[in-house]
DNA sequence: TTAATTTTGAAACGTTCATTTCATTAAAGA
DNA sequence: TCTTTAATGAAATGAACGTTTCAAAATTAA
């Protein structure tokens, strides 16, 4: 009986993506949102419910991007060591391609909305809360690899790593040398070799 | 002849620099600055000109109040290697009393204005420089006096340094748990040491 | 083909936005 | 005191905001 849903969902969510990561949530128009998707108004209402509804989509799709892209880079690492420096290429190599400054969407989110909007500060969390899984488990395993140093917790070196990866996204705002980014990250990786 | 400005203008800019803090640039309205600092709004655009122009006097103060700050602090180091404890201690209390989870004002609007606004592109760019030398010269000292190593060069530790920093702040917007960012610090600290 | 359901388009909603205007009030040097 | 300049208050500006409304068009199962 019902008209379906005719439009590309992902698509949609990519375009939203694109235009929320340029300018940020508040500086984002439903209008901007309704060129970008080439969506009508009542399309995206329909579908989004709101503004901060089709954000919370966003984010959600910037998410899984990520992990999806991060999965493919993991796929080539042979051992603990590997699957590290990967994850900080991934990055770099999203900072020297952003060529209008962006930053990182979980980063500029986290920093214009934590204080601001509950429902984006939970979501935000549980994002930590699983790269912090991540990098613990990716430690751990090279801890009894023995590639890693037990200087310190798995736990503890994968805030680090977290906390390393938040400044180097920063940091790749105002600058894009790529040797000097790189120096950087090799800074940090020795602390856990 | 002329009636002079009887407002004081730093007790202002303190009132703005809080509400510009705690809702962002694009989150604050105009009603919000009037409301904050009783000031008429007429007499913010006769003072300040725009909303813009009354940000970019926000940051100058913001930036002249932390070097206070950081002055202060390192009136009681003694040698290198206390000058940047005390340095991160300055941010870690930052964090530890920044109870709304506000983050750093100018970490914030790095991500928030870098790609949209030239002429703050342009404070971010000579506040980062001013930083890093700052840091270089830290690093330096350290190094002379051989309580830091030498792999790499002062220039390259100010920015491992600077990116930790930006990273600290960040994380700090989602934990402050305080042992864990010592925990953080103390591991970042290891790397010049 | 018909009935059900959704997408679409366009306009309008009331609110808020940053900014301007201007007459009034206040202060200081001449 | 008078003139000059600035601060003030309140209202208005027009544009943009997020959101709603609703009739028309489109699509599908029966």
């Amino acid at each position: 009986m019902p008209k379906t849903e005719s439009f590309n969902r992902n698509q949609v969510l990519q375009k939203a993506t694109a235009v929320f990561h340029k300018k940020g949530y508040n500086g984002t128009s439903m209008q901007d949102l309704v060129d970008a998707t080439s969506l009508n108004r009542s399309s995206i209402y329909n579908s989004f419910g709101s503004k901060l509804g089709m954000f919370m989509e966003v984010l959600s799709f910037y998410q899984s991007s990520g992990k999806d892209q991060m999965g493919k880079e993991l796929m080539h690492a042979h051992n603990s060591s590997d699957t590290i420096t990967s994850i900080f290429e991934m990055y770099l190599n999203d900072i020297l391609t952003d060529t209008d400054k962006k930053g990182c969407l979980m980063v500029n989110c986290k920093s214009e909305m934590v204080n601001q909007e509950p429902v984006i500060k939970s979501f935000l969390e549980q994002n930590q809360e699983q790269t912090l899984a991540m990098l613990e488990d990716v430690v751990h395993n090279g801890q009894m690899e023995k590639v890693f140093n037990q200087n310190q917790t798995a736990n503890e070196y994968a805030l680090y790593l977290y906390s390393s990866i938040q400044g180097l996204r920063m940091t790749g705002i105002l600058n894009n040398n790529e040797e000097e980014l790189r120096n950087i990250i090799n800074t940090v990786l020795k602390a856990i070799h």
